[in-house]
DNA sequence: GTGTGGATTATCT
DNA sequence: GATAATCCACACC
């Protein structure tokens, strides 16, 4: 069978960072391991401002070895352990030394998926394998080993989507556990897509009336 | 179904 | 020493 997917350029990520949270709704994760290949479709995302956002972690530009990747090209990609527990994978967005990046909060599992049951016990159902930006990562097997490395590469990238979402289908949101970063907090740079069964139950919830 | 608190440790001050 | 771009178990309705 040919291999007539698409994998996204490098140019895809080096541009505007709100602009590659949209448009990487509808698209595919994809982290290869032993050959097998682990996929996601992408419904949940974040965009990281930089220097200027105090939600990011390159705030106020005081660069430290963890955000070292933040800094690297468009197209890399940022994994950081947070909580003593779980990683977050991002992808790095505009050129090398602006430091911001797009987190990805919820995929709807596609391919792989009796591996990621196994890699997430604890999910009752198929939607709780991927449905948070810690979960995706157990269940996908993304972790420190991801960090620094090229989207470009085979074993860590993102493929152009089956679908795409229209505006109409797509909501902004404030993002999710940021509360410590006074003004950016209210920013609306999380972007899901409506009503999709695995966006991150932190948002329903929260944006309930 | 909802709400609350605890887990657990790299990272930076 | 405090914090953190989270998740889960458990109590309760």
């Amino acid at each position: 069978m040919p291999n007539r997917t698409l994998r996204l350029p490098r140019a895809f990520y080096q541009r505007d960072t709100e602009t590659v949270a949209r448009e990487l709704l509808g698209q595919r994760l994809v982290h290869v391991v032993d050959g097998q290949r682990l996929t996601g479709l992408i419904v949940e995302t974040e965009a990281y401002l930089g220097v200027r956002d105090r939600a990011c972690h390159s705030f106020g530009d005081r660069r430290t070895p963890r955000t070292e990747s933040l800094y690297l090209a468009g197209g890399h990609a940022y994994v950081y352990f947070i909580y003593g527990m779980h990683f977050c994978f991002n992808a790095v967005t505009r050129r090398e030394g602006e430091p911001e990046a797009v987190l990805v909060r919820a995929v709807e599992p596609i391919e792989g998926r009796d591996i990621m049951r196994s890699r997430r016990p604890s999910a009752r159902h198929e939607v709780d394998l991927t449905n948070g930006p810690g979960k995706l990562c157990a269940a996908m097997g993304i972790t420190r080993a991801c960090d620094r490395l090229s989207l470009d590469g085979s074993e860590l990238f993102i493929e152009q989507g089956d679908r795409t979402f229209t505006d109409d289908e797509i909501v902004r949101t404030p993002r999710i556990g940021v509360a410590y970063a006074q003004e950016a907090a209210g920013w609306p740079l999380r972007f899901t897509v409506q009503g999709h069964p695995c966006v991150s139950k932190a948002s329903t919830v929260k944006h309930r009336q």
